[in-house]
DNA sequence: ATGCGTTGTATCATCGATGATGCAACGCCG
DNA sequence: CGGCGTTGCATCATCGATGATACAACGCAT
């Protein structure tokens, strides 16, 4: 159901740009063989490129990134290269974004689907199934019919006892239900919550799961946060 | 600091994968094109694309993901092409991805830093300056130099007297500070929440924040879930 | 002084992706 | 029956990205 087929996966890969060039991971790939083998020369041969190429690569990014890789010509060992701070910095970037929009790819999501009822600013209400919704938006109009995507990492579960009202923090959006599958996964499980016939997933340690006593059947209350729910257009 | 360079941002493409063939966001705007002017050879020259081509690249994606056009040859009008339901999901499935990782990749993020304390499966605890945090990880090992980093819209601001021990939430980490700045953006603000002198960076609606009656000064409580949480290595 | 391995730079070769073109087959419509 | 616009299919052309190669400049070590 809803592109929940298995065999198909999603992906994402990351980019930081600025100034229209983009620094992708065949680049921190580069850096990083640069780091490591101490010379442009080496990287490429390591990487199995034309240094010629890598050379002219690393000078269109230092044109917009700034100063990358320091560069000796001559001397001992015949010349050398090394990272700045400002390419460790930039790296280390590369990988937080990389490792992080991976993961968004691969979670598990849980859609649901109606007419947004406004819109305000960045923000956007949408009448669902399970009543109104809100959530971040990329230009959507009143009145479209569009799908609202929550990320299981960014359901959290509370103990059905705990006070749905919940004027005491920011994630406003929150939902009783009962939970229909606890998927325990060794040390990361995936839990399903029923709430009026569309099942919301949710990703929790298993730790997790058991302080909560969280079992097949029982009552769950589920929240999350209106910056963390993404409405996406249905066909534009 | 720390990668928060202005200028430079972080983006992502989106791909939705099976048997090694990937649909992106070129697929997508060629299936919509199809669905819009009813045929292929509308939409490739709507595109200013090659009909061939694009026919080729519909088989091959057709291969993998199964039938998504509905092609007929002769008839009425000549001929025309539809989308079938699965074309209609996988597209709907892209636009869900394409939206969830590019807000990842906007959104500001706070970073952690320090050595793995332990490894279990997929969580990994790491020492940081706030203390031991768990998150996700992909292939790191005890020891070794991490970062770790939460997104904005995975933080959630509680008032400062709600309970920290947090028997009944499934969102472990928490922790007290006091909030450093308050960035109204007319809908959706971006608050700065100091813990031990690092600032943690959290999303929230405007709403949210004056019910929280969230000010540059008074005091905070944020948390988040460990499955919300990336580490990332430092320099594979 | 000579050798060495690197950087700096220019030029050519290759390969894959993509668009352009041409023509046959199809089937409804007037 | 002929016209029309589409699909089906093959082939050529073009362009950009990338690797390969060549040679000069450099500066430390021997």
């Amino acid at each position: 159901m809803d592109g929940a087929d298995d065999r198909t996966d999603g992906r994402a890969r990351a980019v930081v740009a600025r100034d229209d060039v983009e620094f992708d991971v065949r680049d921190a790939r580069l850096l990083r063989a640069v780091d490591r083998t101490g010379s442009v020369a080496g990287a490429s041969s390591a990487l199995g490129r034309s240094r010629a190429r890598d050379l002219a690569r690393i000078e269109t990014l230092e044109a917009a990134f700034g100063a990358l890789v320091e560069r000796r010509r001559g001397g001992s060992g015949g010349g050398g290269s090394r990272l700045t701070p400002a390419a460790v910095d930039l790296l280390e970037r590369f990988e937080r974004l990389s490792v992080a929009v991976a993961a968004t790819a691969r979670v598990p999501e849980t859609v649901l689907r109606g007419p947004v009822a406004s819109v305000d600013g960045e923000l956007a209400v949408v009448s669902t199934p399970v009543g109104e919704v809100c959530g971040l938006h990329q230009g959507v109009d009143a009145g479209d019919e569009v799908q609202v995507r929550v990320g299981a990492d960014a359901v959290t579960v509370l103990l059905s006892g705990a006070d749905p009202a919940a004027g005491d923090s920011s994630a406003r959006n929150r939902l009783r239900g009962t939970t229909v599958d606890v998927d325990r996964g060794g040390t990361v499980a995936t839990v399903g919550v029923d709430v009026d016939g569309t099942v919301f997933r949710a990703l929790l340690t298993d730790d997790s799961t058991v302080r909560l006593g969280l079992q097949k059947g029982r009552e769950a209350a589920i929240s999350w946060k209106a910056t963390a729910t993404r409405v996406a257009g249905d066909r534009p």
